[in-house]
DNA sequence: GATGAATGAGTTTTCATTCAT
DNA sequence: AATGAATGAAAACTCATTCAT
């Protein structure tokens, strides 16, 4: 009997997770789409086709999505990020390897910085610098801080400028990264007409004055 | 007779302007705080202590403001970037120039860039591409090819890297600038807890770095 | 010009008056049909003839109508009362006028009585004690006071029996007439059937009662 | 087999009728705070325990619980009422008795007061009076009569007014005394504010009154 | 030109109710 | 019998928009 309950509870179980993670898939797209603010409820339960009401089972409102996609996408963020950051060799080259791996996730998948932007704009007003901290503490753990020892490092093995503040530099490179993909991202027409060349050529450049920037003359 | 009328229409044509920039002012604050989907045209109205109804009588949506909105900031950027890109030096020392720039916007006015970033986020799934070329064509005319034209004698005087390409490293410069001003400006609070920095020091740090990626070694 | 505006102000207040009535009217019939709590805005918009939307120009909720309802039945029942209670006479036939005048209300206008019955059970649970105050405050004034002295000149000039308490029995009085005139018309159907009298017969022989109870013998 | 049976459908039965009580118990608690209409199915389950789906096993809608109620407070009113009526003593000792038996319940169990205001304003509107005849005959059987029956002996016995309407008089008892309960409960703070009397001494006044005027002079 | 009134359309939210387990 | 999931229906509420003044 206890047996057969658990069995059952566990079926639920995985039937909520699966429908929880079609609800986020469904509101990801709309969210690029439409932004974050232009989406109803009921656009995401037509798109996960659901009704409206099953989605309040799910998630209170927009925001709680929101920030249940951002968590997705930082851990998924956080592999990609992790393995660049642990390879073998000088600070310069793991650097250019973290680098190369943003390139790789700005073409692989741009829905994320298309996301992020939206998440931006709707964090922007809002006073939940606590709960992004939160996160990021939960997720990343010392990840800024594993950017800046790799400088220290790159610094030591002499691959890296000696001027170099590591702290302020880590901080520089990952804000710097993250922006600029975002903007290409969004801006992606306007930049190639406008500019002549693809939004990957430009983020492969920035990355390159970049290095440029830090490595040693 | 005819001056009588010429006058009134004068006035009237102020009254009419003063009432815009006015709504402009509060659409523009209430778009910073809340999201430009997130405002309504009563918001704005209350905040610029009219009507809903008189809102109609200027503009016909959100997104009008919002583009009229960004119109004024491209305008106010355009003297700031063509003073800097006009001062006399070598190449390096003008690009130099311009980001000091704009880092002085980015500590006098960060609205603008908090703006932006709603303004990414509205736009961003709306093919208003051909849009917002036009308005920056209309603005700044030829300016992003000024920033190529100072590279490419940046790199005839020397004081720029021989092996740049002009065109790429113009739209590098000015993209990186704008997304890392407008997510620093953001994410203000969070980056400076977390990274121990303040963010028009990172801004200054990046700004460093692309200047040390495109000189000559 | 400015006498124009004002005229033109006018007409919309004596408009809005008369809408504000005529949903007060709607919001009343249907809140004796169907209670306070059963009856929805839209219920009220149709029955007045108006959309749902335009009720929010006037009320934000049922118990905001309920209570200027009640408002208005105060207002009326003061007049009602006052006469009664300033007639020349004894204080026992001051008194038997007053409850025939409550008799009479019954017998026209048992809409309140419904009405009441309703608005209790909505204010049962509240704790707008304060809110009922004050309205019995600014519309009655000193009225129950006023009972209170009729019943002391009554046993001043003997007609009422010497041992009473004035405010005590004032109190009683009141509040008798009141709930035995809500329960009865409520109740009338039932009662007429179970009791074989008609409530107005009920409604009498409870002041007769009263009344002996308080005359001097 | 068959024993095990049947002592299996008895403890059944009485978890039943446990859940049943249970259910009613918290329902009454919520109909008088928040009134039967403010009070769903699922404010009832959380209360009692349960889960909404479960109340279906039991009653199926609010209107349902309501009569339930009733029909509990009506019997236990039952009793009480019977008692006193049933005492020695002559027609007047055994009215005031029974009146005294209601002040009693007054103070002991005001929430049957308050679900009673509640229940009124639900039955209002409806026209479910066959129902209430129905219940009332079902459990009181010929009380009202039995108290017309004791009034006739009074007036026999000479403790009562020889020209009292026996039924007439004891159908405005029985509803005098029940309305003025209820609207004390309900209305007992701003009552006891605005007359400066306690409630129980306003009802305890009230009975006096109508013993008054019921006793031979 | 500015405003109050009114509204239609659309969104959020709650609830009673059914179904499968 | 009890429950979680899902839903249809309806209510509350907001907003952009039109019209008459």
């Amino acid at each position: 009997m206890t047996e057969k309950q658990t069995e059952a509870k566990k079926i639920y179980q995985q039937h909520r997770d699966r429908q929880r993670m079609a609800l986020l898939a469904a509101a990801k797209k709309l969210f690029i789409e439409k932004g974050i603010q232009g989406t109803t409820l009921g656009d995401i339960a037509v798109e996960a086709g659901v009704t409206r009401v099953t989605v309040y089972q799910y998630f209170t409102n927009q925001s709680d999505i929101a920030w249940a996609i951002l968590e997705r996408i930082f851990e998924s963020s956080k592999e990609v990020r992790h393995n660049a950051l642990q390879l073998d060799g000088t600070g310069y080259e793991r650097i250019a390897a973290c680098l190369a791996g943003f390139l790789q996730s700005l073409i692989h998948d741009p829905g994320n910085f298309c996301f992020l932007a939206q998440f931006d704009s709707m964090y922007a007003g809002k006073q939940d610098v606590a709960r992004l901290l939160e996160m990021t503490q939960r997720i990343f753990g010392g990840a800024p801080a594993l950017v800046t020892e790799i400088i220290r490092k790159g610094i030591e093995d002499g691959s890296l400028r000696s001027n170099l503040n590591p702290a302020l530099t880590a901080a520089t490179i990952v804000n710097v990264a993250l922006a600029t993909g975002v903007r290409l991202t969004i801006h992606r027409k306007s930049v190639e007409i406008e500019y002549g060349h693809t939004i990957e050529q430009i983020f492969g450049e920035a990355c390159q004055l970049l290095l440029q920037g830090i490595r040693t003359p």
